[in-house]
RNA sequence: CGGGGCGUAGCGCAGUUUGGUAGCGUACUUGCAUGGGGUGCAAGUGGUCGGAGGUUCAAAUCCUCUCGUCCCGACCA
């Protein structure tokens, strides 16, 4: 491709809408453009990007024994009616009506329509399974878009799913899901992490998800390093702090203190010159209409799924000052477990503390020194509510956990029947029987690689593509193109060279300084560039310089090709 | 939805406090020079100052409403 016939928009300065490293790139790169709040054109050098990424998927999906199909974007409500997710997806679905007041959305994810498709078309053991896959792209409506395509609104995503008629046919296919995403985001060169996850609003129950490792990840990710666990921070154990866990023996007696208008742990703590994790913080919930104290250690973390998860505790609510002045006779920051032994739901890590701070339930005073079995009945309820931090011990036994943060870019998930029950998915077995089938749906969110991929490979002169999702694989620049008729003979003769090597070459032929069309090729990303110049040519060489190296190396003209071919080989 | 910021030329910004009819850098156009890291000089093009209403002799500037957008929080396959 010539430059000049090709479109290339870049920007000395980004735009200030942008704030992750990725997303200044993209714009500056001209790949995106904005269009709204979370829609984005793909420029033609981003949809090349797009393109290779879905190839890649493509290409693994197929080989994986995944069939393509393409399902529409706008769906009618009917289907979604019939598994209540009209009403239980939120606002995050955007609905429309067409002309006749029908309602219809455009589809955040397609279970009800590959669902649709499912019953309808199987009907025998003998069919299954199958697993269908697409590559569309969907909507939902964010509560706040950002990040460029990070977390845009519409987005391109690859969406699986597959029918069994049990679930170790489900499992087999989870497996070969599992392997061909590693394969996919390996190929793609990404460094990332599958991980246990929740399966979170979509139900069903094993589910890994893959995670781009990067700072500005929008997720926590726990792991070990000394083993492979890895599991979202949601998810992850949180065990007791010690490996043979006791309540300790008070040392001291309780006493209370003035602690006038300190209301966080941290206030507490620092007013008290004591460290925060010999406090304790007493979070206030109702739940089914009844009052109850979490306990938490001071600097450790609610996690409210593991909450939600315990069953007399499922949808729970932060009492109101109202409610908690009612049950404690005091407010928020002066909440205290003494004397309130019936309610409290204790953190294991809780448990292993002694002679601690809490509040009063007295406004302005806490109390120092408290202890269980003395000040406090032992509790009924000892459980793992809080996030887990670095250094706690790692759930497989096998050292200490690492906290690190992901940008999500694949999901998957085994559903079971949730679906077909509902939507009479059915096939009928080799008694004859009609049973529903069991499913596994699998993502993978190909827009939001081309960001995750940037946010992992780039420098002070911008973006770094890794080769197979490169736009181009290689840039020719000439000096003094215009200006010589050896250079330009040369040039001619090497783009075409290149073009029937198989070569994706770009030739930079815009009449402008070496300097401005180096800073552009670097920003956008080409992996390998090649300059040709008459002083290169009197010795009889190219010049040849990979994106990331520091220098630039003299190779003979007539070894140019070949050379080039080894270098995107190899890499 | 709650809190905060910002809307002035394609992009980055000044001007708003104290009203007087819009400016800088870059990009773009043209010419000359230059030709290995965003080159130099010169001359140009481009803005109903987000929109509507109001105050005033006069509004980018003051007031009211509105729209957009970004950041923090809650949400998330």
């Amino acid at each position: 491709m010539r430059v000049s016939q090709f479109f290339i928009s870049t920007l000395k300065e980004a735009p200030t809408e942008a704030e992750l490293i990725s997303h200044k790139l993209m714009l500056r790169a001209g790949i995106i453009k904005r269009l709204g709040s979370g829609l984005y054109t793909w420029m033609p050098l981003g949809l090349r990007v797009l393109r290779k990424i879905e190839n890649i998927v493509r290409e693994e999906m197929n080989k994986s024994g995944a069939i393509e199909l393409l399902m529409p974007a706008v769906q009618p409500a009917e289907i979604w009616h019939e598994t209540g997710r009209w009403e239980v997806f939120g606002p995050q679905m955007l609905k429309i009506k067409d002309r006749h007041e029908h309602d219809f959305c455009f589809g955040p994810t397609h279970e009800e329509v590959i669902t649709d498709i499912a019953r309808r078309e199987i009907k025998s053991y003998r069919q299954l399974p199958l697993n269908f896959y697409q590559i569309q792209t969907k909507f939902r409506d964010e509560i706040r878009p950002r990040f460029g395509v990070m977390r845009s609104r519409e987005f391109i995503m690859q969406d699986a799913y597959s029918f069994h008629t049990d679930s170790t046919s489900l499992d087999q296919t989870y497996q070969l899901m599992f392997d061909a995403y590693n394969k996919i985001f390996s190929r793609i060169g990404l460094n990332f992490r599958a991980v246990s996850a929740d399966p979170g609003a979509i139900g069903g129950s094993r589910s890994h998800e893959f995670h781009v490792l990067a700072d500005s990840g929008e997720d926590a990710i726990a792991f070990c390093p000394d083993s492979d666990y890895a599991a979202n921070i949601e998810l992850a154990e949180a065990l007791p702090l010690s490996k043979s866990p006791q309540t300790p023996a008070p040392t001291n007696s309780m006493q209370k203190i003035v602690t006038p208008n300190k209301k966080t742990c941290q206030e507490v703590a620092n007013f008290l010159n004591v460290p925060l994790e010999e406090t304790v913080k007493t979070l206030a919930v109702m739940a089914n209409d009844k009052f109850f104290l979490l306990l938490l250690r001071g600097d450790h973390q609610l996690n409210e799924l593991k909450v939600n998860k315990i069953p007399f505790l499922a949808g729970f609510q932060l009492a109101t000052e109202q409610q908690i002045l009612e049950k404690t006779g005091t407010v928020p920051g002066f909440i205290g477990p003494v004397g309130l032994d019936d309610c409290l739901i204790v953190d294991k890590a809780v448990m292993e503390m002694k002679n601690f701070v809490c509040g009063a339930n007295e406004k302005d005073y806490h109390l120092t020194n408290v202890n269980f079995d003395r000040d406090i009945k032992t509790p009924d309820h000892v459980l793992d509510i809080r996030n887990v931090v670095s250094g706690d011990l790692s759930p497989d036994g096998k050292g200490q956990l690492e906290i690190c943060r992901g940008i999500e870019i694949g999901h998957i998930f085994q559903l079971g029947n949730k679906y077909s029950k509902d939507m009479k998915a059915n096939y009928l077995n080799e008694s004859g029987q009609s049973k529903p089938m069991e499913m596994g749906c699998y993502g993978i969110g190909v827009s939001r690689i081309v960001a995750a991929a940037i946010e992992q490979h780039h420098d002070a002169q911008g973006i770094i593509f890794p080769l197979a999702i490169a736009p181009f694989q290689l840039v020719i620049v000439p000096i003094g193109l215009k200006k010589n008729a050896q250079v330009k003979a040369e040039v001619e003769k090497l783009y075409q060279e290149f073009s029937t090597a198989n070569i994706e070459a770009l030739l930079d032929d815009r009449d402008e300084r070496p300097g401005v069309m180096f800073a552009d090729m670097e920003l956008i990303g080409i992996p390998h560039r090649i300059v040709v110049s008459e002083r290169g040519l009197k010795a009889g060489n190219i010049e040849y310089r990979g994106r990331r190296d520091e220098e630039s190396q003299a190779v003979p003209l007539a070894d140019i090709v070949t050379f080039i071919t080894s270098k995107l080989c190899t890499n």
